[in-house]
DNA sequence: TTGTAGGCGTTATCAA
DNA sequence: TTGATAACGCCTACAA
C-alpha cells in the first residue's frame, strides 16, 4: 500500500528528462514540434512517473475551462432529465463538462446558482429554467441558450411548438370528431409552449372545426390532475353528450391520466373519445393505450443547444462581439406519432 | 454597451483600498480578523468595482475544488435521473459541485471519462454505473462512494432490497395467494439488487409458501418486456388456472407493464392477479390502476452518498488513510407501499 | 490587525 | 527545436 503520493508535475518531468517545462506543456499542446525523439522520452517518463494531468492549473493559465453551466427547473418532467442527458452526451462531440444545477423554481437561490457558475468561470450557459428573464439572463454577456422557456432576449433552441398544435388539431380533425378541445395550464404567450395552443385554434379556426380551449390549473400533482380533469370529464360528458370528443392534452402525462379515468370508467377508451398528449414521453407507449403525441426531437434540442453555445463561445474568442448580435432562435420540428388513442376504434393487443 | 471588461482581481481591490492583497483574501476566508471599519471599505470596493471572485484560482491555491465526480449509467429509468436529482440538491447543505457523466455501458469510455474527472481534481466520487468493478474503482484512492450496485472493496448506500423482497413476499402473502412468482432479469449475485430475489425466497421458504422464480432477459425495451411478459402470462394461465397468482415484478416500469397486458385482455385486473413492483417510482401511481411496490427512499439514498463521500473527503483533509480502513457500507430501509394491484379487488374510481 | 514573499501547476512571450 | 521567465489569481506561512 504506497501512501498518498505527492502529484507529479511538469516540473518532475522535466527534472527526470532533462527538458524544461517549456517542452513538457508542448508535448501536450503541440507535440508535433519537439524532435521525435524527445517526444519518445517524454511520453516514456509520463508513462513511468505516472503523470495526471491537472486541469485546474491550465485553467488558469489560459482561462479555458471547457465548462458549462447548466440550470434545470425540475426533474419531475421527464423532458427536462431527458434533455439534461442528451446534453451530457454532447461531451463525446464538443468535449465541454457540465455543471448542473436544480432550480426548484426560485428566484434567489437561481441567482446564487449563477454567480457560482460564474466564479467556476463558465465560458458558457443553458437555461430550462424559467424562473429569471431572459432580459437578466442577457445582462450576464455571457454565451448562453435556453430551450422551450421565454427566450426575447437570448439564443434559444425551441421545439416548433406551433406546428405541433396544428398537428395535434390536424390528426383528431382527420378523425371525424364532431368538437375539438384542449387541456391546457394557463400559460405565458411569450413560451414557446403556448404555441401548442395557438397551433391548434388555428388549425380549428382555419378548418372551420368546433373548438374549445380549456385552461385548467393542472400539472402541479397527478392527484390534483385526476380531480381536475374528473371534472373535466363530467362537464364533457354533459356537454357533448354522444358526441365525438377529440382531446388534445398538453402533456403525455396529462394524456395519460386523462386516458386511464376514461378507462376505469368504461373499462375501454370509449369510441366517441380521441386521445392526444404532447412530447413523447415514454408513458406515451407505456400507458394501458399507446397515446398518440407529437414527439420532441429532445436529442436534435439538446445537440442544437450545446452547438450554439460553443459557436458563441468560439466567437466569441475570436474576438467576435457576442452583443450586437441579435439573438438566435432555433427551431425544431415536431414529429407526429399517431398511436392507438385516435384510432377510433380500440383493438386488443 | 460596455466592452469586454477585464475582469477585477484581488489585485485591483487592494490597490483601489490601500490594502494588501492579503488583506482582501482574509475578508473572504476570514473577516473577523480584519477590523470591522476595514471591512466595510472593502465590502464597498468590491461592490463598487463589481468584484466577482475566481474560484480556479483559489483552487489552484489551496487544492479544494468542491467537485465531486458522478457517474450514471443512462437516464432510461427514473430511479437514476431521480436518483441525480436528490444528489444536486445535497448543494445547499455541502457546498459541493457535481460532474457528471453518462457512462454508456462502455468501460473504456468511462475510464476517460474518469481520468477527465481526476484532471478536475474533483474531491470525491458517487458511482451508480455499474461497468467497472468496485476494485478498479478503489485502486483510484479516492473518497467514493457507490450507489446500488457491486460494492466489495468501496464504501456504499445501497437500499435492504433483501427486506424488500420479503416485504413484497409478505403482502402478497397476506392476501391469500395460492402460489408467488417473481419476476426478474438473470441478476448477478453481488449486486444489491439481488437481494430482490432472495428475500422473496427466503420468506415464502419460511413460510412454506409456493413459490417460483422467473429470470427473464427483461429491461431492455418495452417492446421486449411486452412480449417476454405476454409469454409469461400466457404459460402462467395454462399452469396456475384458476388459482390466485401472486406477482411481484423487479421493477415498477416492468409491473405497468404487465397490469396493461392484463388489463387490456379483461377490461380489468382480474381478481386472481395481485401486482407489485419495485421502487415507487411515478409509474406505479400513475398507472391504470394504481400499483403496489416496494418503494426506495432515493432522497436518503442520494443524501447519505453525499455524506459518505464529504465524509471521507474531510477525514482524509485530516490525514487520516482512507484505505486500511474496511469500506462503510449504508443500508436504507425500503417502504412498503401497499395499492389497489394487490387488493384483490379493484374498484372503480 | 495588517503586510511581504513565495507557491499552486500550467501556459505565453521572448529569446536563443 | 528548446529554454528562461513571467504571468494566471488566489492562499499561506511568517513577520511586523
Amino acid at each position: 500500500m504506497m501512501e498518498a503520493k505527492k502529484k507529479i508535475t511538469f516540473d518532475d518531468i522535466a527534472k527526470y528528462t532533462n527538458f524544461s517545462k517549456t517542452t513538457i506543456s508542448r508535448y501536450f499542446n503541440n507535440p508535433d514540434s519537439l524532435a521525435p525523439e524527445s517526444q519518445r522520452i517524454i511520453s516514456d517518463a509520463l508513462e513511468k512517473l505516472d503523470y495526471k494531468e491537472n486541469k485546474v492549473a491550465r485553467i488558469l493559465a489560459n482561462g479555458q475551462t471547457e465548462f458549462i453551466g447548466i440550470i434545470v427547473p425540475e426533474f419531475y418532467h421527464r423532458f427536462f432529465s431527458e434533455v439534461l442527458n442528451q446534453i451530457l452526451s454532447t461531451y463525446e462531440t464538443y468535449g465541454y463538462k457540465f455543471l448542473v444545477f436544480v432550480g426548484n423554481q426560485n428566484e434567489e437561490s437561481e441567482r446564487r446558482y449563477i454567480q457560482e457558475l460564474l466564479s467556476y468561470q463558465i465560458e458558457g450557459m443553458i437555461v430550462l429554467s424559467h424562473t429569471l428573464s431572459s432580459k437578466e439572463l442577457s445582462r450576464l454577456q455571457l454565451p448562453m441558450v435556453t430551450i422551450e422557456r421565454e427566450d426575447r432576449y437570448v439564443c434559444s433552441v425551441n421545439t416548433d411548438n406551433y406546428t405541433g398544435g396544428r398537428q395535434a388539431a390536424a390528426l383528431l380533425a382527420e378523425h371525424g370528431c364532431d368538437i375539438l378541445l384542449h387541456i391546457n395550464s394557463p400559460t405565458d404567450p411569450r413560451i414557446p409552449a403556448y404555441g401548442r395552443i395557438t397551433g391548434f385554434q388555428d388549425y380549428c379556426q382555419e378548418h372551420g372545426l368546433r373548438h374549445e380551449v380549456l385552461l385548467r390549473d393542472v400539472d402541479r400533482s397527478h392527484e390534483r390532475d385526476q380531480a381536475i380533469l374528473q371534472n373535466v370529464i363530467h362537464v364533457l360528458e354533459e356537454q357533448y353528450q354522444g358526441q365525438r370528443k377529440g382531446l388534445f392534452l398538453s402533456n403525455d402525462t396529462l394524456a395519460n391520466t386523462f386516458l386511464n379515468l376514461l378507462f376505469r370508467k368504461y373499462g375501454q377508451l370509449p369510441d366517441d373519445y380521441l386521445i392526444m398528449g404532447f412530447d413523447n414521453a415514454p408513458t406515451s407507449r407505456e400507458s394501458i393505450i399507446p397515446i398518440s403525441t407529437v414527439g420532441q426531437q429532445v436529442d436534435q434540442l439538446a445537440y442544437e443547444a450545446v452547438r450554439l453555445v460553443v459557436d458563441q463561445i468560439n466567437a466569441r474568442k475570436e474576438g467576435k462581439p457576442l452583443h450586437g448580435k441579435k439573438p438566435v432562435h432555433r427551431i425544431i420540428s415536431p414529429v407526429l406519432i399517431p398511436r392507438a388513442t385516435t384510432e377510433g376504434v380500440v383493438r386488443e393487443n
